[in-house]
RNA sequence: GGGCGUGUAACUCAAUUGGCUAGAGUGCCACCCUUACAAGGUGGAAGUUCCCAGUUCGAGUCUGGGCACGCCCA
């Protein structure tokens, strides 16, 4: 007899030890070997900005399900776990710290300092962040984990920027973009949101040049941002003010018609405003047009410049005067104006990096852009220019990162180019699975339509729904938009290129000092413009006709060493030929792009430089280097916001770089929301701790609850209490006030503010309560009790080969479940739904093992004949459902394996089970051939409504348990030799005194009856007669009520001509048996009377 | 403004190509400490599937419109 178990699971007690025993035993390991099947998941790493909360936690749990099944089916399974730098997340949230506790900026400590400080910061959450992971319970191969930016990484950065660069899809080029004045650095658009505030819209006139008669004199333009009128190069009117205003008005004319009552006044109204305004400005808007297109100018005032007139479609007649002004650098749909009337009109920066006026402002030069708006609004109102001033409600575009207004702002950026070129780009050259695509979109595009496969005959699959997910992913990629990678950080991987401006007529002279230079394989030279186009350089070429190639005057020669050796010798020779490095970082997604294969040692495995302890990526022991036999992988887990920012990444740079996709499924799962139904993130503050979660109900708890939620597609409301560190309390999340952060709350009775994630040092931190997480302790503490009743009765277990004729028939039952639950959990987890997979294996362990079979075999076990059996196979249903149950909840099924194990080390039913020393490792179930046997559960069905029905007749006579009841049950002779085997289970269950069937049984007149199907139920005894008519009543209208639905449809003509055959046989046969089963009772109730 | 979704019991969610009585857990009510488990057992009540039309023999499911909400993109 072991130590016997606690009769409540306490989890704190168990996963610290299970999880130390994995890792000792480097149970998660992941190791080239000879075997076929492989299964790789890359873990989309989570950022070191800050801790992982609840979305994390469904993400890691979802990935660790499916690594954990897949090992125990014997893939040599990889689960790659790391960390992301997230450039400007991370360096944000530093520097923020930085200025609220030492009031500094980065420019006070400088660009070392303040790296170093971002390491710091790194080094600390990164291990908050795997701790949080192995309390969940993840099995990555911790010995590979990686960082973006290691060595590996970033070797595998240069080489594909070296590539790229190469092969001209990287370039450099003047673009507008958004632009945090705080952090001083171009921001993208997923990080700007849009946020409502009170301003104005501002009237201001621009005097004609030269008026002819019968012209205005001035064109009015409203702007929101007086300011930027210094940056303007043009005033659009629409090419055709008077046929957009005809169609707008028949597109209004169409609405009314449509419009249901109550909207109709609004557009009434609309309508009659637009017919105004067609007489009103109309003849001033053609001639507006016509000036432009002769040519005409306005005189832009306060700086005095002469801007023309431009005819374009962005201007509206319908709005303000019909006329817009036009600042290409500070605008996105005037830049895109510019970018159709290149020819015409010029494009000036009228902004420094620090958000004040540059030189090209004039005197407003060196004033802060909202002085500048104040001074020149003053300064147009007192030279009469200044036409109107409304009030008015402005969107405006703030960054995420500072949470300061953001300004478009034109900068030169470096782009991957995204669309396809005339000659096609290679994809994995020089490898056995290189081919051309027409563009890098192009190729991540092909690899989800169409009917381009990989060389290794690869697609990308979205799960769970391949349609909408796939329609995401394409329609964005379908764009080709250049991607932006250059970011204005210090924290990140630098740019490898040097640069020096030179004159096109020196071209040669320059190129002639750069010697052996050009000639390296390891070193590539290009020279371009401005504008973004740009030649490759190479030994002896000749220089002149490159130059000529370019219209400029000024050229930039650009230098991109690979970087691999002799790198610091190179960038001192740069230095002194007056090339200087860009200081400007990578986007953090170029490198998470080639995650999948940079962590594996690409492009080299043999010589990558990975950290003391860990696995080595290159050959051993004469397998395959880990780069070739773990990619392509399998399986990427993620939520669906990351569709474009990072699959698409990942699988276009696999393709690139490789040749062959990164993964073939992405198994999109739901989002987790907040008690208020936003979605939980760092940067929002609403995040819940896991590890809180863990702490209160146990990890497996977490777990149960988490696989449980992933249904679908249906995003996933968290509502959570907070315990307040100061009043003991409960606090509603989902209702509490924030604090001085969003990050914090107030605790509604002190006033004090608290933390929940443990991101603010300062400020206690509350703990987190869910009564939805009492599910899964719940679940697991049945578990732990139903293992308890099985290693208390298996004292003196042993294995003995048994045919299945040999066991007993519940025995038999139980393993025709387990095999049906194994196939089932099996289906749903192939689909990729967790939630039906835990429903179906807690299905099978507490509806049935617990419920019913542990039941059964009680009596079995106090006998010495039956024990031996009924323990042997006890044992064997304990052995499989803790292996079924491992993915899901892998703590405790683990801790009751090793008890297992102690108990009956040798188990099985036909033959010995593979019994490995964890859990983790052993072989997932199997279902036996044979062991399904349909009939019989039939006729454990019958058997379990017969039980059922002799507890209702007891509970609604409040008949206690301790008075055994007598039951004859009157059944045809096919139902007796069916319920006769099972007597004794039927005894035992329904805690009967007797029992007789046969068909000849009669009611007794002081009989309580039940009727199930075709079978008469009698418990004679003292009963109440008048509970009895209400409970067979109740039945009677029950099942009338379905005999005259099922009646009403076969009556109908349509109904059996029109639906199906087999539909229609199964409405006549529920007909028959329901119709029997009406007779029964209702001839019941006749002998109540 | 464009696109993609969601709305089912008090709560959180299921329901396969349209087809048995729309299910589960929690909560609620009643009874029960039946020697694995009260974090449990047995039994029960609880739904106008957001609203309005339509298609169909048949609609939670399909179509159109409305209302409410969420996400992504401009």
């Amino acid at each position: 007899m072991t130590r016997e178990l606690p009769k409540q699971y306490d989890p704190a007690s168990v996963e610290e030890d299970i999880y130390s025993r994995w890792l000792s035993q480097k149970a998660f390991a992941a190791t080239p070997d000879e075997r076929e099947d492989r299964y790789v998941i890359m873990m989309p790493l989570p950022n070191v900005t800050g801790a992982l909360h609840m979305g994390h936690a469904m993400d890691n749990v979802m990935q660790d399900l499916l690594t954990r099944w897949h090992r125990m089916r014997g893939d040599n399974t990889l689960w790659m776990a790391g960390t992301d730098h997230a450039g400007i997340a991370t360096q944000a949230v530093v520097e923020k710290r930085l200025l609220e506790l030492e009031g500094k900026t980065r420019h006070d400590i400088g660009r070392e300092k303040l790296v170093e400080r971002i390491w710091e910061w790194k080094d600390q959450y990164q291990k908050r962040i795997v701790s949080q992971q192995q309390s969940m319970g993840c099995s990555c191969d911790w010995d590979r984990q990686r960082f973006t930016m290691d060595p590996v990484c970033e070797r595998a950065v240069r080489r594909t920027f070296f590539n790229m660069f190469s092969d001209g899809l990287i370039y450099r080029g003047n673009r507008l973009v958004n632009w945090d004045c705080h952090l001083q650095t171009a921001v993208s658009d997923d990080e700007i949101y849009h946020e409502k505030v009170a301003g104005h819209f501002w009237h201001i006139r621009y005097p004609v040049i030269d008026p002819q008669p019968g012209e205005p004199e001035f064109v009015t333009v409203a702007t929101t941002r007086p300011e930027t009128m210094l940056g303007d190069t043009a005033v659009a009117c629409h090419p055709d003010p008077g046929g957009s205003l005809d169609e707008l008005l028949a597109r209004t004319r169409e609405n009314l018609a449509e419009a249901a009552d109550r909207d109709r006044e609004g557009i009434e109204e609309q309508l009659a405003g637009l017919e105004a305004r067609r007489e009103s400005h109309l003849p001033t808007l053609k001639k507006l047009t016509e000036m432009a297109s002769a040519g005409r100018m306005v005189m832009l005032p306060l700086l005095d410049r002469p801007i023309p007139l431009v005819c374009d479609e962005w201007a509206k007649p319908e709005l303000g005067s019909g006329c817009v002004k036009i600042t290409p650098a500070h605008d996105p749909n005037d830049y895109e104006v510019w970018g159709r009337h290149q020819d015409e009109i010029d494009i000036i920066n009228i902004l420094e990096t620090d958000g004040s006026l540059a030189k090209s402002a004039g005197p407003y030069a060196g004033l802060d852009r909202y002085e500048a708006r104040k001074k020149v609004v003053a300064d147009l109102d007192e030279i009469g220019l200044l036409d109107a001033v409304e009030e008015r409600e402005v969107e405006v575009g703030h960054s995420d990162r500072s949470k300061t207004p953001a300004e478009p702002f034109l900068s030169r950026q470096w782009f991957v180019l995204m669309g396809d070129t005339p000659d096609g780009v290679v994809c994995g050259r020089g490898t056995d699975r290189e081919f051309r695509t027409p563009g890098l979109a192009q190729a991540a595009i092909d690899a989800v339509e169409g009917d381009w496969e990989s060389a290794s005959g690869r697609k990308l699959v979205f799960h769970p729904d391949a349609v909408r997910y796939g329609n995401t992913y394409v329609n964005w990629l379908a764009e080709k938009r250049d991607w932006c990678i250059s970011r204005q950080l210090w924290w990140g991987h630098q740019i490898p290129i040097w640069s020096a401006e030179v004159e096109a007529a020196d071209l040669s002279s320059r190129v002639d000092q750069l010697g052996t230079l050009l000639g390296r394989d390891d070193v590539c030279v290009r020279v371009g413009s401005a504008g973004g186009s740009s030649q490759l350089l190479t030994a002896g070429v000749d220089t002149d006709v490159i130059a000529g190639k370019f219209d400029e005057e000024t050229l930039e020669l650009m230098v991109c060493p690979l970087g691999d050796e002799g790198g610091d010798e190179l960038q001192a020779e740069l230095g002194e030929l007056g090339f200087e490095r860009d200081p400007d970082v990578l986007d953090t997604w170029f490198s998470s792009g080639i995650w999948p294969h940079s962590t594996l040692g690409w492009p080299d495995p043999a010589t990558a430089r990975v950290e003391d302890g860990q696995s080595p990526l290159g050959s051993i022991d004469g397998n395959e280097d880990c780069l070739s036999y773990y990619y392509p992988g399998s399986c990427l887990v993620t939520g669906r916001d990351i569709i474009t920012l990072w699959v698409a990444r990942m699988a276009l740079m696999g393709l690139y770089n490789i040749g062959d996709l990164p993964f073939t499924d992405v198994f999109i799962h739901a989002t987790i929301l907040d008690g208020k139904g936003e979605r939980m993130s760092k940067s929002k503050g609403n995040g819940i701790d896991p590890v809180d979660i863990i702490e209160r109900y146990g990890a497996d708890a977490m777990r149960y609850v988490v696989c449980e939620l992933q249904t679908g597609m249906q995003d996933i409301r968290l509502p959570v209490q907070a315990i307040s560190p100061f009043s003991g309390n409960m606090v509603d999340l989902a209702a509490a006030k924030h604090g001085s952060s969003i990050f914090t709350y107030i605790c509604p009775e002190s006033g004090k503010e608290f933390d929940v994630l443990g991101t603010m040092e300062d400020v206690p931190a509350a703990k987190l309560v869910s009564d939805r997480f009492e599910v899964g302790r719940n679940f697991c503490n049945k578990l732990l009790n139903a293992a308890r009743f099985a290693l208390m009765n298996l004292d003196g277990v042993s294995f003995e080969p048994r045919e299945l004729e040999d066991l007993a028939v519940e025995d038999r039952w139980l393993l025709s479940r387990l095999a049906l639950a194994i196939e089932a959990v099996d289906e749903q987890l192939e689909s990729y739904s967790p939630a039906a997979a835990i429903s179906l294996a807690r299905e099978f362990f507490w509806s049935e093992l617990c419920d019913w079979y542990l039941e059964f075999i009680k009596p079995r076990m106090r006998e010495v004949e039956t024990a031996p059996l009924a323990r042997q196979v006890l044992a064997v249903a304990l052995d499989q459902v803790l292996r079924l149950l491992h993915p899901f909840v892998p703590f405790i099924t683990e801790f009751l394996w090793e008890r297992l194990g102690e108990e009956a080390p040798e188990r099985g039913i036909g033959a010995q089970l593979g019994v490995p020393e964890l859990l983790v490792h052993a072989p997932w179930p199997q279902a036996a051939a044979g062991w399904r046997d349909q009939d019989l559960e039939k006729r454990f069905e019958l058997l379990q409504e017969i039980i059922r029905a002799i507890r209702d007749i007891r509970s609604k006579n409040e008949i206690p348990l301790a008075d055994k009841l007598p039951v004859r049950i009157r059944a045809d002779e096919s139902r007796r030799e069916q319920l006769e085997p099972l007597a004794d289970l039927l005894v035992h269950m329904g805690v009967l005194e007797s029992l007789e069937i046969a068909g000849d049984v009669e009611r007794t007149s002081d009989s309580a009856v039940a009727v199930v199907r075709d079978v008469d139920i009698y418990i004679p005894g003292a009963i109440d007669m008048e509970k009895e008519r209400a409970r067979l009543l109740k039945q009677r209208d029950q099942l009338s009520g379905r005999v005259e639905g099922a009646k009403k449809k076969l009556a109908n003509e349509n109904f059996v001509s029109k639906a199906s055959p087999d539909v229609v046989e199964r409405e006549r046969e529920r007909v028959i048996e329901l119709e029997a089963e009406l007779d029964k009772v209702e001839a019941n109730l006749g002998s109540l009377d």
